[in-house]
DNA sequence: TATTGTTATACTCTATAACTATA
DNA sequence: TATAGTTATAGAGTATAACAATA
């Protein structure tokens, strides 16, 4: 192969020149990133980043109402209808009439829905502990303050 | 309205459980926030960052393959033809052949491109210092830094 | 043989708009 | 009137697999 005289040769990495610095063009390529080793380390349990987070959500706060998820994860009640309609349909979680009011469905893990994240999240714990390997334990904790911040506004 | 008595009641903010002490979860919900507020302050030029990211790095590395440019924002290459499809509909980018490299397509922001670029970017730096303002510049200089390493590895 | 790029296919993520039921 | 949820529709983002051209 002939060593090309362009920018485009293989070894070269790409100048990043004004994305250096920033803050938005990290966070996708950190989160980029992160999201393809979750994805290597969890294959066999087939689910996503924003899945296992919203099902989390769902276990941790059982009776909430679609338009308070959605609210917490920033997407449209239309969008979040979706998931729900497929962790349905996976039995992970399941929709009851709300005892007040009778407009909401009342969302609550079942039984399997519970076994499952019990499966998932130790493998979920090595994966988060090998991506942070670069950062030592103060640093990690330093990074997560900052980005809650972030989202605190 | 009546307050509910269960967690989905509006004003309480729901429990994130073992979410909070994930990097993932954090790194996610900081890059959609950073997303819809790119969005609110760029609506009027209708793009969005990573379609921005990949702009600018065409622009920084003209003559750039494909390969390289699937490779560097870590996508497959079918999905990147698909983007540079995208960007040549728009006359902001183009393919051009490769001299040293018959396969190679090497692309090439165009003189629209560049225009485009120039109009948007001041737009990008207002939305960035608006959204990093809740950190102090060496706060940000601190957080880019942590986040470079995660992806060095 | 390996690499570059394209095409076909399919699934997920996401939003908007219009709708029904309930508050 | 306002809120909760659904449905229909559409587009973006993404991957896999099979392929042709070139190295």
């Amino acid at each position: 192969m002939q060593a090309s005289t362009e920018s485009s040769a293989n070894t070269k990495q790409l100048h990043s020149g004004p994305l250096d610095g920033l803050l938005g063009y990290h966070l996708r390529r950190v989160q980029g990133a992160a999201f393809h080793h979750f994805a290597t380390y969890l294959k066999h349990h087939g689910i996503t980043p924003g899945q296992l987070g919203l099902l989390v959500l769902i276990h941790c706060n059982p009776g909430v109402s679609q338009s308070a998820l959605a609210k917490e994860i920033g997407v449209e009640r239309s969008t979040l209808g979706e998931f729900i309609d497929r962790f349905e349909n996976q039995k992970l979680v399941e929709r009851r009439p709300s005892p007040s009011d009778r407009r909401i469905h009342a969302i609550h893990a079942t039984k399997r829905g519970r076994r499952f994240l019990e499966q998932v999240m130790p493998d979920v714990e090595a994966h988060e502990q090998e991506f942070s390997k670069p950062l030592s334990a103060r640093e990690l904790k330093t990074l997560i303050g900052l980005l809650k911040r972030l989202v605190a506004q």
